[in-house]
RNA sequence: GCCCCCAUCGACUAGCGGCCCAGGUCGCGGCCCUUUCAAGGCCGUAGCGCGGGUUCGAAUCCCGCUGGGGGCACCA
């Protein structure tokens, strides 16, 4: 039997990290079967709320590099296909009307059980299962129906998703041996909480893929990391890129309790994968994001500023700050430059007639002028680099000189020796 | 109230009865390197929720408790 699995997202908003954890799994097991991995939007209405939201799902899925099979299905389309089935049961008998409503007649006695594949056993007194509504008054199918209505449709095999539907499984399940059809494997698979232990909401910092996207984050950091919520390989490896993810998934080896984001250790990952980076990618990948976030600073000196920052920040959103003074002005503060001026004043001496002007004569120029003066090199260093990037913190100090020229780095130099 | 799910370091997890006085990764602390910040190297910190069983032996199996979470809609 070949492998048929589905993402079913609301379009209520922007895809939640959460959602997209869930659907990186069927897409991994789809793939690693050489199933079909089907998007299907769960929707109720035809606002235009639904439909943006429905492009940027697949914007959002796009991006991380999860992909579907086929077209994107609507639930909506299928309201009357729904509708005759629950005809068709209440002909049976096996539902019933209820002042305009369709209900549908759950058995009172005996257990609704299933062998969920990272829960094991899962069984329900039908005694606690109420006759659910089927078909609103108003003629629409509830979700409990129309869910497994179109899973059956749709023939999916495997119903991999979130634990909040454990509760709603055995009712899905009594609906589709209603109508006689095969019930699907289901895999329900844990919460993600925030850093807290809470629900993953706004205040934990980022929750929509499109915000880790113009946070800086890599797609390849998001399929890796959010892989790793929930599931291990073995006790040893963290690193792995998509086609490692597609051989080495196994739901069985899902875990069945909640893992909470840590936006530490993804901080970390999505420093790993920015280093791994060949220059040449690195540089392409900043100038994408600087320009997607409406930076409009020339390419040229971005792709050469890109090394002198490629080992130290850890999120594309960082080049800004940590780079900006390649840019635009800047303003020292007087209490940085801790009373430096002599030393900036030497250096600016030393540079102003240095030939040629390259990071490596600069540097042994610098550090001529700050022997001179008999200071330690970070004693002597630092005034000259907050005069320069305004700030105590930059990249390599010689190689930003290089890269800013020699004009701009006289007058910065004169600038803050006059305020040192 | 009723039903269901979950429970190993601060976090993600390995562990499926002896290989575990519990391993890996992040974080955190220290040291080294060092022009700042990172990166890197080395060392370290810290955990089986509690109580009963079962067994020669339990983190691993069973029961109870406690604590989290979800559900009980003509929401999805």
């Amino acid at each position: 039997m070949s492998v048929t699995v589905r993402m079913a997202p609301s379009p209520t908003g922007f895809l939640h990290i959460g959602g997209v954890r869930t659907f990186l799994f069927n897409w991994l097991y789809a793939r690693q079967h050489g199933g079909r991995n089907l998007l299907r939007i769960e929707n109720t209405d035809t606002s235009r709320e639904v439909a943006e939201a429905t492009h940027q799902i697949q914007e959002s899925l796009r991006w991380i590099g999860i992909e579907w099979d086929g077209d994107v299905t609507f639930q909506l389309d299928r309201m009357d296909d729904c509708r005759r089935v629950a005809e068709q049961l209440v002909a049976e008998g096996k539902a019933y009307e209820d002042e305009g409503a369709i209900r549908f007649r759950m058995p009172d006695e005996g257990v609704t059980a299933w062998d969920d594949v990272v829960r094991g056993h899962v069984e329900v007194p039908n005694e606690t299962i109420e006759d659910l509504v089927l078909i609103r008054s108003d003629g629409r199918p509830t979700y409990n129906f129309a869910s497994p209505m179109e899973d059956v449709w749709d023939g999916i095999t495997h119903v991999i998703r979130g634990e909040d539907h454990i509760s709603n499984t055995p009712k899905q399940i009594q609906i589709i041996r209603a109508i006689g059809a095969d019930v699907p494997v289901y895999a329900h698979v844990p919460n993600i909480f925030g850093s807290d232990g809470k629900k993953l909401s706004k205040r934990h910092g980022a929750t929509g893929v499109d915000e880790f996207q113009r946070e800086g984050y890599l797609p390849e950091t998001m399929l890796n990391f959010l892989a790793l919520l929930g599931w291990a390989p073995d006790g040893e490896t963290t690193l792995m890129r998509r086609d490692e993810l597609i051989e080495r998934f196994s739901l069985e080896r899902v875990s069945p309790s909640p893992a909470q984001f840590d936006y530490a250790k993804l901080d970390w990952m999505n420093g790993v994968y920015l280093r791994e980076l060949s220059p040449e990618e690195y540089a392409h990948r900043l100038v994408l994001w600087l320009g997607d976030e409406g930076y409009d600073w020339d390419a040229q000196l971005v792709t050469r500023a890109a090394p002198l920052v490629q080992e130290k920040i850890a999120k594309l959103s960082e080049f800004p700050g940590f780079a900006g003074f390649l840019f635009h002005d800047v303003e020292p503060d007087p209490a940085d430059l801790d009373g430096g001026a002599p030393v900036i004043e030497a250096a600016r001496g030393a540079l102003a007639t240095l030939e040629p002007f390259d990071a490596e004569h600069i540097e042994a120029s610098l550090r001529g002028v700050v022997e001179g003066l008999g200071l330690k090199p970070r004693q002597g260093f630092q005034p000259i680099r907050v005069a320069i990037t305004g700030s105590r913190v930059s990249p390599g100090l010689f190689e930003s000189i290089e890269l800013l020229g020699r004009e701009t780095t006289l007058s910065r130099l004169a600038a803050a020796a006059a305020i040192a």
